[in-house]
DNA sequence: TTCGAAAGTCAACAAGCGTTGATATCGTGG
DNA sequence: CCACGATATCAACGCTTGTTGACTTTCGAA
């Protein structure tokens, strides 16, 4: 189940500034993106500090602000990722949306998410992270779903639902930890998300489409 | 941090000011809350400052603190709130997932949802606001489709998957905001999040449940 | 009319925030 | 060796925040 090229676990895609830093400061920089992720996605954006960003990567405030330019500039660099969605092509139709809850939830599950909670943590009060979802969208979960589905002229709609039934379960899981759904079983959770999103993508869509 | 009057004081009150204060301040205190749902369910709990809400209901910021306690207590009464679901004992068995989705939706759709959208808007950054969001799971989603199933011994797991769709549409569409589900027609999405509510409370469970 | 409590005003505190600039230290090329 | 730029340290700035206490005004009851 590969759900990524790099396995690497921190991978060096420092979105880096320019070049006005020599490759020295590469330490310093990793670990403070790396403290930034988990605090922005365990705090949200204005409960997270530079100052404690600072202390949890072992530099001083300043450095932080050498190196990423302000606290927004930050969050910036701490949500853009990569992340690319397995391919669906091969997948017979009737497992997709089983599929597709796997590879949404399965980062989740694992742990592997800091980026994301981030952003989903952080979006309902930092318009930045809210337009991070929709280009997460955008880029990755619609392109995704239209080559599984190349003549469906509905998909951007079918899309948008299935955004609906994934980022709701994921909310309410890892982030709210609503109870049942943080406890529940994950296989029996994939199995209702996964038929749920299949249903999003397959099933006639009523009234004015 | 605490604002009780220790030695004699029985307990400082939550939400509703007792009868410490006369009823010639009703109209400050209403148009303080009303202030603060406002705030709250537009920019979360961290960005709205008591001199906003203050300003807003046309009183001094003092005036917030006297009669609600804290920035915190503020919050509570802002978000508690009745808002029962219609009694779904009558409706037929296939309608149940659409007039759910129709009940929950349409609160928002009407813009009369504002303890629920500031509850939503702020709990994944204020822990007291998901704790709002579990006790409104508790004490209304999930014994009003207790009384539509009763004999069903999965419910309690049947009506978290019921939330994860609710909450995700809810969430994309009118607090995020995010394309196309914010600009979908409201007819179709009802269909849609209907159904698939629908399959979340009929369909059989996965797995190990 | 008088008086006391309720209602409202005002200024300030202490703490925390993002951010900045001056200064010290390191590491390497000449 | 020295010098110079990159790297790190430090203290402070200006601002905003929640919250408090002293003060004045309002108003109905005695």
């Amino acid at each position: 189940m590969q759900h990524s090229e790099n396995a690497q676990g921190v991978e060096d895609v420092v979105w880096a500034p320019p070049r006005r830093f020599g490759p020295r400061s590469a330490p310093a920089r990793r670990a403070i993106l790396e403290a930034a992720r988990a605090r922005f996605a365990e705090d949200g954006y204005e409960k997270t500090t530079i100052r404690a960003v600072a202390a949890d990567a072992g530099v001083d405030p300043a450095m932080v602000m050498r190196y990423y330019g302000s606290k927004a500039d930050l969050f910036d660099a701490t949500v853009r990722v990569a992340s690319d969605l397995e391919d669906l092509t091969k997948v017979p139709r009737e497992e997709i949306g089983r599929r597709f809850a796997r590879a949404m939830l399965g980062r989740w599950e694992r742990g592997e998410n800091k980026p994301e909670a981030a952003a989903l943590r952080a979006a309902p009060t930092h318009p930045e992270a809210a337009r991070s979802v929709q280009r997460s969208f955008n880029e990755h979960v619609l392109p995704a779903l239209r080559r599984a589905f190349p003549d469906d002229p509905d998909i951007e709609t079918r899309a948008g639902l299935v955004l609906t039934q994934g980022i709701g379960t994921a909310l309410l899981r890892y982030v709210l930890e609503i109870e049942p759904v943080a406890s529940m079983d994950y296989e029996t959770l994939i199995e209702a998300v996964g038929a749920s999103i299949q249903r999003h993508l397959t099933a006639p869509l009523g009234s004015a489409a």
